[in-house]
Parts: C-alpha cells; structure tokens; sequence
DNA sequence: GGATGGTTTAACCATGCGGTTAATATCGGC
DNA sequence: GCCGATATTAACCGCATGGTTAAACCATCC
C-alpha cells in the first residue's frame, strides 16, 4: 500500500485536498465500480466496497468523503469510458457513416458483451438521479459534437443517399438499438427463453444484422 | 375507507390471507406505483409510500406484509400493463407487419411520453433485480408470443419483402427504438442540450420517422 | 532515534428504516 | 346496544448503515 510518496508534491502549501496513495485509492475505486454497478449506488454498501478493495471501510471515507462523492466519481468514469467510443468514432470526418456504423456496432457489441452490468447500471443511475448527468456535464465536456455527423447526414440527404434525419434521431436510434438489449438481458432471456449460449447466438446475430438494419433505415 | 366488506367472504374457514378492502389496497398500490416509479424501490420508503397514500405506515405491513412483496406487486403490474400493449398487437394475425408497426410506435410514444418515469423505472427493477422477472413469468404468462410475428416476417421474406430477420431480433430492435430514448430521457436531454419543448418536437420528429425507419430496416 | 505527517484501523455514534405490537376505531349482524 | 370481526393507528424495537474519532502505524527527514 505504502508508495513512493505522491509525485506531485509541493513543499511550500501544505496541500488542502489530500492526493493520498494512488494504489489504494484506485484499488478502492476499482471496488466501488464492481460493487455500484452490480447492485446500484443505492444498494450497494461503502462495507462491502471496502471489503472488496481489502480496506478497512474508514479509509473509504478517508479518500472519498461520502458516498455520494465515491458514486459520483464511479458514475463519471464510467460515462467517461462509454461517450468516447460512440462519439469519437462519431464525430471522425474522416470516415464516411457507411464506416462508421459498422465500427460503433462491433465495438459496442463488444464492449458490452465484457461488462454485463455496465448497461443497466447506466441507465439505472441516469433515472435514479438525473441531476447527477447535470452537474457533471456541467464541470466536464458539457455538449456533445454532433456537427460532423450532422454535416454528413445532410449531404447524403442532399446526394440522395439518406432520408432526412436529425443526428439526434440517428444517435437516439443507434443507442437504444445498441445499449437497451443489454440493460435488459435478464429480461429479454427471460421473455425469449434464452439460456446463456442462446443469448450469445443473439449477440453474433445482431453484430451481422445491426449495421444493415440501421444503414438500410437510413436510406429513403 | 370502510368498504361494505369482501364479496368473497365465507363463513366457515377464518380466511388465512385477509382479502381486505380493496379501495385501501388500490390507494396504497397507487401510491407505491408513484413512488416506487419516481425513486426506484430500493431508494424508497415504506413512510413515504404511507404518506402518499394517507394512511399509516403499518397499514402497508397490514396490507402486502413487506415492501418487497409490495415492490412485487407494483414491478408485475407495471409489467402486466406495458406487455400486452406491445405484443398484444404483435400477436394479432390479422394485422399486417406494415399496419403494426406505426400502431405500436404511436401507442408506445403516447404511452411513455404519459408516464416519464416508467421506462427508466422499469429497466432499473430489472437491473437491480434480476430473479424477479423470473420469478413473476413463471408465476403468470411465460414466454410471448412470438409465433404470428415469426411467421409474417418469414413469409414477408420469401415474398422478397423483407430481410430475413428473427422475430428475437425485431423485438429487440422495436424496443430499443421505442423505450430507450424515455428510459435515459434526462441523459438525452442534457447530451443533446435539450429543453422541454425541444424533447417534445424531439417526440413528435420520431413518431413520424420511426415507422419509416424500422421498416426501412426491415427490407433487403 | 525521535519528531512529523500522511495512511490505516478498531471502535464507536446517531439515525433512518423495515417491521411488530397492542390498543383503538369501525362496521355488519343480531 | 352489544358482539365479533376487520381496519387503522401510535408507539415501539432492533439493526443495518453512513459517517466519525482517536489511536496506531509507518515512512521520511533531521
């Protein structure tokens, strides 16, 4: 546990905010993500987060403050870790939305497919407190850069190529096409009698359908 | 409150489980419907669900014994009313696919656009607990009812209508398209600097577009 | 080797909450 | 008008849980 002293120290201001050891605390955050996402921030309790991490549960608070903060902190990366892999492929100018689209799909398909909590735990948190989305957009990247898409979306309208549609409905479309199956697979296995090995066959389907699906809507 | 007493009343065998008066019931089921919806069962309070109801908290005990049971009761209704609004047009063998298309997603826009929370609500039980749904299909339907959808999509295919698609895969596909979008609304609306009123323009652009969208989808 | 300061822990505290209980209110039947 | 049942309530209980505290630990510097 004990590091080589945080880098990043000055001798002169006897620092405020404790950077602290980065391997516990990230040993921490670590736990804190597979605990939140599992259960959900509400559920889930700091005991059982400092259990996982191999911590005694004031040390949590020693490096987080609450709860609250220690959420905010799992929710953020994990909305840091998602966004880019949609809208960076996203706002590329140079590749064409035929390209595109294909990309995002395998990538979140495979995304996903590694972290079976992510999905729900997203979408559980967006709902159980929406301010939180707010707030931290607020303080980080804040919009997201629809632009690029925007521009080729209207020149394959005018090249005849698309129908006319907003790059909100084009991502709104590809999200829930993308992220809604696997934030209800219980459900969905559920409904359609799948076994694990099925829902897999679903999956291998779906990374062959979803690029013709959406490019073939698309068109006019 | 004091209803003119159960018709299902016997005299002989002291009733096990208190049938109860049912106008009390249905307040207190609304109430947890309210709440339950808006917070999420986990974050919520049996007090507050009380409260709601107006009507002491151990009357809740009194009625659905635990707020488990009454977290139970609230998930499969919500369940029991959004289902068959979906499927039961899915299933219906005198419609064609083009005809129930754009009737689902109109009744599923004015639906959800009804009850903002319900969406988020529902994919966040089903999330936090997963067994539930389990649980609650075996107790009542079972699996859906996929056999007139797999059947017009195979014949649509062979006519050369559609590609050829599983019905697993179109359900998937429709639900995403429709729920998605209201279950990560305050994550939308922040993401794509939406207002109210732009939401709403948002809805009425996709009410229109949807339809063409997915069975623009649909065709090879 | 001891003073210093960040790190970690065991023990503790306050309280919110699910659930129970025992007493009261209300009503239908006689 | 009383009886037996159901309906409703105020008060209470136990405990899990978020958070605090005071002490121990352990490097590093002089």
């Amino acid at each position: 546990m004990v590091k080589p002293s945080s880098s990043t120290r000055r001798s002169k201001p006897p620092r405020v905010t404790p950077p602290a050891d980065q391997e516990t605390r990230d040993r921490i955050l670590d736990a804190a993500h597979i605990v939140f996402t599992r259960k959900g921030t509400a559920s889930s309790r700091t005991q059982e987060i400092a259990a996982q991490a191999g911590v005694n549960k004031a040390l949590v608070h020693y490096y987080f403050g609450t709860k609250a903060a220690l959420a905010d902190a799992i929710f953020a990366r994990a909305l840091g870790t998602l966004m880019p892999r949609i809208f960076g492929i996203l706002a590329d100018p140079d590749r064409s939305i035929e390209e595109k689209v294909p990309a995002i799909v395998r990538e979140q398909i495979d995304f996903q497919s590694a972290r079976p909590y992510f999905a729900g735990y997203m979408v559980s948190e967006l709902h159980a407190e929406p301010e939180r989305i707010t707030r931290l957009m607020a303080r980080q990247g804040g919009r997201v850069p629809l632009d690029v898409i925007r521009r080729q979306l209207r020149e394959g309208a005018r090249a005849g190529k698309f129908r006319r549609i907003s790059p909100e409905q084009f991502v709104a479309n590809l999200m829930g096409l993308l992220i809604f199956p696997f934030a209800i697979r219980p459900a969905l296995c559920e409904l359609l009698g799948f076994d694990t090995p099925r829902w897999h066959a679903f999956l291998e389907e779906r990374r062959r359908l979803l690029p013709d699906f959406f490019m073939a809507g698309l068109r006019p």
